[in-house]
DNA sequence: GTGAAAGCGCTAACAA
DNA sequence: TTGTTAGCGCTTTCAC
């Protein structure tokens, strides 16, 4: 922006007579500045509508203030809420958030990291598609930038990890089916390169092994995380009389939209002749009919994790010495599962 | 970022011997620069993985290449889609997107104000709580920054702005209601201040008007935009046996999905005992029971409409002539309003 | 308590 | 086609 010439730290100290230097000083709250002078200098400040040149200052003193936050996709509820966390936590530091979007694609996300990374940002929260380690890896090394990365792992390299423990929590979603008595528990799991997507199928699989159920391969689909995906998966599942479960195990709630959708299309009445839980507790899992068992909100802790393990690693310049937190969530009852 | 200094122009001008201007050349695609020394140009850069410093850039060209995204809360869906499509828009043209969240409050919004200012960015997209208007006149004049709003207008200026038609379409989800032979329609809208739920609640009344229904004040409510307003207010609606509406007009689905929580404890049946429609189609809007009647999705459209406008004026450099955009959305009929 | 000069990494203007 | 010089607006160093 700013066609025309702003006001700088020259004009007003032009307009009152004190150097540059002192302008600076009174400005940014120095101690070595005589008190007069610093009020003179902020009521022509103020008069003038001064603001300083943050990107002056980034030049200078090698710090943007700015951290990115790359993520496939802002209309899914779970980036939306990890994002406005960390945005919170930043902005008390003065820390801006500028967000990128990759739409799930590898190419995206790797121009974005350049972006990012061309704007000097301090750094990066990343959710990636999980393919971009090489790339990841060469870039932190040699810029020596901070990163924290949430939802999948980045393959090939080690990294600082916030997430969901997708293992234990899918396990014990599966274990709550398995406990009512489900012996045919189904799983609509995500895309399977996604570690996140493998990991809650793997959660899953350990629950049927300790009750003793074996794992049918015909029970697991695999699905693109939204609404039509689960639908799809759902009337696959349900295709022949005899392979049909009696409970499903939905590896995220918008995919629990679309089962609930299919299940209403086929008159199959929630928990009774299909048991529902999910992963991930949004806004209509209570509001819907039957509400929904799921697993309770992470999204907080993630995000608050996160800002923390990235601001000191922003502090202290280190980039060695990774650190991995697995958030555990609480199990939210509700009656889609059969209980009460 | 960058604690040890990171590759500049000058490394890579010493690296290969040619002039930092000449180097600035060839990575910036200028045509004056003979193609040999262009390609040893950019092999050196690869191999030192040399990214561009944009601050110093921006410093110099007065432009940042960043536009600012000021809304109260990503997580609601109509602000999510809109600044996807935003960011996609400027991606292309190698812009990017600070995104900042004010949590409702006018303090907030104008701190944001100023740290996108003291930032220099080159435009605002701004969702305002709608009370911050001088400060917003001041600093657009002062700083010629080019600013859209999106959903509430601010109040005591004009400005560039894109937004829902809240009146035609609060007036035909209520028409429909009426059209249903409701007689007894009820309104659930936002807080009063926000000019979306005044002009929604005019769009209701309007409906009635012309149907020759009267206007009931203990027919209208108010409340946060959120699930629990949209619950509270339902049981205040249906507290007398007498007073009760037969149908609501719902000012946005969030609020909706408080209305089905609250009519399912009374064991109240939609539609039969209470017809629904509401503005937004989000995605629970088809898989809920019953599917909930809307006005489709305009969110892509204005996130086009703003991107271009926004650009429009960063490149002209046009702050006066201000534009106003209503997008018109579609209805969405399913069964809560009594369809089918 | 205050100021002069240098320089962050880049581009613009003008030379060669 | 290539190089030189200056300067964007700020902070840092060192001197007063």
């Amino acid at each position: 922006m700013v066609p025309k010439k702003t006001i700088g730290l020259r004009d007003i100290a032009e307009k009152t007579g004190f150097s540059i230097k002192t302008v600076s000083r009174a400005l940014n709250n120095h101690p070595d500045v005589n008190e007069g002078t610093r009020q003179k200098i902020l009521s022509v400040a103020k008069k003038y509508i001064y603001y300083p040149n943050l990107v002056a200052k980034s030049l200078r003193t090698r710090k943007a203030f700015t951290i990115g936050y790359i993520v496939p996709d802002i209309t899914n509820e779970f980036y939306g809420k990890v994002g406005i966390i960390i945005e919170r936590e930043f902005r008390k530091q003065g820390y801006s958030l500028l967000i990128s979007f990759t739409e799930e694609s590898a190419e995206n996300e790797i121009n974005s990291l350049k972006l990012l990374l061309a704007k000097r940002v301090d750094g990066i929260v990343l959710a990636t598609v999980g393919t971009t380690g090489r790339f990841l890896k060469e870039v932190i090394q040699r810029y020596h930038l901070p990163v924290v990365v949430i939802d999948n792992k980045e393959k090939g390299i080690r990294s600082n990890l916030v997430t969901h423990d997708n293992i234990n929590g899918a396990y014990s979603l599966t274990k709550h089916l398995i406990d009512h008595g489900h012996k045919r528990v189904a799983c609509i799991t995500g895309p399977v390169e996604e570690t996140s997507a493998q990991e809650r199928l793997n959660g899953y699989k350990k629950a049927l092994d300790e009750s003793g159920l074996t794992v049918e391969e015909q029970l697991i689909k695999s699905a693109n995380w939204r609404v039509d995906g689960g639908y799809d998966a759902t009337f696959e599942l349900m295709e022949t009389e005899e392979g049909r479960p009696t409970a499903v195990f939905v590896a995220n709630s918008i995919m629990a939209l679309g089962v609930y959708k299919a299940l209403r299309k086929m008159q199959k009445k929630i928990p009774d002749d299909v048991a529902l839980v999910a992963f991930d507790n949004l806004e209509f899992a209570e509001a819907i009919d039957p509400p929904l068992t799921t697993l309770g909100n992470v999204e907080e802790e993630i995000g608050k994790i996160t800002a923390e393990l990235l601001l000191e690693r922003i502090m202290r310049r280190d980039i060695q010495n990774v650190k991995e937190h697995l958030v555990k969530a609480q199990l939210c009852i509700r009656r889609s599962c059969g209980c009460e």
